[in-house]
RNA sequence: GUGAUUGUAGCUCAGUUGGUUAGAGCGCUGGUUUGUGGUGCCGGAAGUCGCGGGUUCGAGUCCCGUCCUUCACCCCA
């Protein structure tokens, strides 16, 4: 017996069940991104490295999968630089090249590249794998699918709007009523840093606040003074945490917090606008609601920022986020182009669909009809109906062997084939085919025209 | 990266205080009037008990290491 084959951490195989409840859910995300006005496009699985380094945090790069150089790659490298170890300078001279770690930065580079051919305001939507050397854990992957839209060359806050509105659209039709779409922004983050007097504390101080509604006030405050953040500018904080009523009570409440801050005001400002206008269209079955704690890790946000939570006890990580960036394109060199873009999470998508039950039952959809394979001749018979029968839109299959009947049947019974075609020296004599419905056992002998026009 | 957890047939799992040839169910396969499946009956194949070391007369069972699984943290879809 040979040793079991297995797969790397982190990966998965599909079975057609599963593949085709994915195109299902990916189908729907298409249909309304295309809706939408949005074009795709698709990029490399893997870039060079230093289009992607750099842009998701210490963490985030930390987590990009690195492919080996090609050939004697130890040989370019200073032998004192192995010696010391210093993984990070060792790691760039022995690797040029990594996968993806989501569709935002690659698409900034194409942007970029191609800019001379684009027309902005450029809406397009993708729709590949991405990598992250995670630790694999429940509806985590190493290996994962993201549905991203995203508009470049936009300043307009209507673009927000109609992504929030994209986002209910997919998943009022995937029938996943109640999904949160929790908004920020990151320039109340800003303000409220300001205002605490901790601007240069941004970070630890949003990393901290996002965990509000996991640990709770106490710890998330614990861990801002060991970041270095006085209590004082805690104190501060303090109608933050106790934050609640509807979105428009937030707002004012922010308003109050923010007053001498700018851009804070800017953000709340951004916010409000948002909220008024998702109100003139009110939104299908989700939620939108605002979380002044959302924070979300990636470095290149700059205004609004979205998550998506599934329904109330689903317990998985977000579904979806988003959020505009203003200078992602600057890095790579074209200035003065704003973004924003909603990802959605196919696999967590998938994950909470199966939880509550929504796949719908016609999205297994397989062969129709099995013609049984009595022998050669009765194959070669059959066979001129088959084609018919696939010119007709019938998916059709013949047994490939003349097996035992009761092989082929319990074949198509496995298989869900609801109707089996037996065509022997009867039938031929005849010029009629015998066809079993399986479900109810019934057999009927009928023209081969009479079949197409029963099943088509 | 930190901390826990798991590993026995293709799958789900039993396996008693360490004691001869390691079990069950499902699945697979063959037969049960060779033109009739889903439930019956009879038979069969399949495991160097994750891997490596150690303790012992003897290890699936105890000890150490390692890898894998799953979960939490970090972070995130």
């Amino acid at each position: 017996m040979a040793q079991q084959p297995s797969i790397p951490k982190g990966t998965r195989d599909f079975s057609p069940l599963e593949v085709q409840r994915r195109h299902y859910i990916m189908n729907i995300i298409q249909r309304h991104f295309e809706l939408y006005g949005f074009m795709p496009i698709e990029t490399p699985s893997f870039e060079n490295s230093d289009t992607l380094m750099g842009n998701y945090g210490e963490e985030g790069d930390r987590l990009i999968f690195k492919i080996l150089n090609s050939g004697e790659y130890l040989e370019k490298v200073d032998p004192k630089l192995l010696q010391t170890g210093k993984e990070n300078q060792l790691t760039s001279q022995i690797s040029e090249k990594a996968l993806r770690y989501d569709l935002t930065v690659p698409f900034a580079r194409y942007v970029v590249q191609n800019q001379n051919d684009i027309t902005f305001p450029f809406k397009r939507y993708q729709m590949q794998n991405v990598w992250r050397a995670d630790r694999p854990q429940k509806g985590r992957f190493r290996e994962f699918t993201q549905c991203d839209a995203d508009v470049v060359g936009s300043n307009s806050l209507l673009q927000e709007v109609e992504l929030v509105q994209l986002y209910d659209a997919v998943f009022t039709d995937l029938k996943l009523h109640s999904c949160t779409i929790k908004i920020n922004n990151r320039k109340v983050l800003a303000g409220i840093a300001q205002v605490m007097g901790a601007e240069d504390k941004l970070i630890d101080f949003t990393v901290a606040l996002d965990k509000l509604d996991k640990i709770g006030k106490k710890k998330v405050q614990e861990e801002m003074l060991s970041k270095g953040i006085e209590q004082q500018a805690i104190d501060i904080l303090d109608p933050v945490f106790s934050l609640s009523g509807s979105y428009a009570e937030k707002i004012a409440s922010m308003k109050e917090l923010l007053k001498n801050s700018e851009i804070g005001l800017k953000g709340i400002e951004e916010l409000e606008f948002i909220n008024t206008s998702i109100l003139q269209v009110p939104l299908k079955s989700a939620i939108l609601d605002l979380d002044i704690t959302l924070a979300r890790g990636l470095n290149y946000y700059t205004g609004c920022i979205f998550e998506v939570a599934a329904p109330e006890g689903v317990s998985i990580g977000s579904i979806g986020g988003g959020g505009r960036y203003d200078d992602l394109t600057g890095i790579f060199g074209l200035k003065d182009v704003s973004g924003v873009g909603i990802s959605f999470g196919l696999d967590r998508i998938y994950l909470v669909l199966e939880q509550l039950e929504l796949f719908p039952n016609s999205v297994r959809a397989g062969v129709e009809v099995l013609f049984i394979n009595f022998g050669i001749k009765e194959a070669q018979y059959c066979s001129l109906w088959l084609s018919r029968f696939r010119e007709s839109g019938i998916k059709t299959e013949l047994y490939p062997d003349a097996a035992k009947m009761k092989k082929q049947l319990t074949y198509a019974d496995r298989n869900a084939i609801p109707y089996v075609i037996l065509a022997g020296e009867d039938e031929i004599t005849k010029g009629k085919l015998n066809l079993k419905n399986m479900a109810s056992s019934e057999q009927f002998l009928l023209t081969p025209e009479e079949v197409i026009s029963k099943l088509s």
